[in-house]
DNA sequence: ATGCTTGCAAAAATCGATTTTGATCATCTC
DNA sequence: GAGATGATCAAAATCGATTTTTGCAAGCAT
């Protein structure tokens, strides 16, 4: 068993770690980010807590203000449209150029992105919600499958950060919209692989405001 | 002269700097980022200089792998024309959203911001490249206006740093191509003013596609 | 001579302590 | 009694020191 060189870091590891909590909620929206209360449950020191804390500044899941320490950003519904708008934006931006390049290898990322995907939406159709957090990793696992071919590493890390945003508010809701989803899971696959560039931007636009929609309909504060 | 808040920590200061530093080349691309090095240069210590470092890091600026420490993020010409295409996607939107949706204000903060870029572009036609910083400080400030009304903070953040990238590579270049950008700053304006979204896009996309030819045909390693 | 191991110095990552700042509460004045 | 002023405490920002890791070089073996 041996660990990556990133591994070893506590920091990075941290990272990884917080920024899982937020997109979840497990750090609830707002919420104050105490230095010493996170230095126990975390278990590491204010030094290493307070670099992290910075990179998720940078990427705008954590708010700082003056000396007045850092707080989880907060969500608003327009937050929540201004995150989709982009997801769309980027995402369909970078699904027409991978759909453009994509060769035989990509078929398959995203065959078998989409089988492991499929199998949890089974299980969640089937009332095991256990797996909530490993469905939309599959989830994400597959929208990236899809613009993996898209060439533009810049455009991959940018998607990847307004795609965790946007997950962060579908992470919120607690009614399942599973079905519709995969279902357009299921048509989004088989633009890509028929090369329809109009359907899977069609799709994807549906996909994502429908999300939107659903946890507009379904807010709570 | 009162400072504000944020003015006051060294951290958020000094954050400034470095990014300056690197967009302006004065941290050249590649070049290690030695920590005691950076300590002594800015006169803060490790760990302050390590807070920025991440936050860096978190926007791409800086690169940082395992225990090997930190690196300015090269520049590539692949890099250079993912940037350009990722900017001009983003500000293209933000445009059309803008123009859309701005009042007499937003044509006010339109003008003006031209009117201080415009004056900088006489200096520096006039030879002057002494304001080269202020010049591009002013050029970044006229396109943010632009895109100011479009309603999306987030897509104004991401947009922001975005802009900077493209800008580092555009900082590498030594000779000028000021007439023409000036020119096609005035059509942008006038299009904007005009309220014609076709126009003004195809201009956007020959401004920066037109920065890109430039810096890829007097590229230097 | 080449390849491998081992030891050393430099540098990064992490930690605990110090300094600075903001907030709260008590006290004083009008 | 209300508002202003000052003291006290908690928390954040910064710093210097410690621990851990790496890269290099010297020595050994083949």
């Amino acid at each position: 068993m041996d660990m990556t060189q990133q591994d070893s870091l506590k920091g990075s590891s941290l990272y990884d770690t917080m920024r899982r909590d937020i997109v979840f909620g497990r750090l609830p929206a707002g919420s104050k980010l105490a230095l010493n209360g996170l230095r126990e449950s975390y278990g590491v020191s204010i030094s290493t807590i307070r670099e992290c804390l910075n990179r998720l500044v940078a990427e705008g899941f954590v708010k700082s203000e003056g000396h007045r320490g850092f707080h989880v950003s907060p969500v608003t519904p327009e937050g929540l449209q201004e995150v989709a708008e982009l997801r769309i934006l980027l995402e369909a931006h970078a699904l027409k150029r991978s759909m453009e390049a994509g060769d035989t290898q990509w078929e398959a990322r995203i065959v078998a992105a989409h089988h492991k995907l499929h199998r949890m939406e089974q299980k969640m159709a089937a009332g095991d919600h256990a797996v909530r957090e490993t469905w939309k990793q599959y989830d994400w696992e597959f929208h990236q499958s899809l613009i993996s071919a898209c060439g533009s590493a810049e455009l991959l890390f940018l998607h990847g950060t307004v795609f965790d945003k946007y997950l962060r508010y579908q992470m919120r809701v607690l009614t399942f919209r599973g079905e519709t989803a995969a279902m357009e899971h299921r048509q989004l696959l088989k633009a890509a692989l028929d090369r329809d560039a109009d359907t899977a931007e069609r799709i994807l636009r549906q996909h994502i405001a429908g999300g939107v929609t659903h946890a507009l309909e379904n807010w709570q504060d």
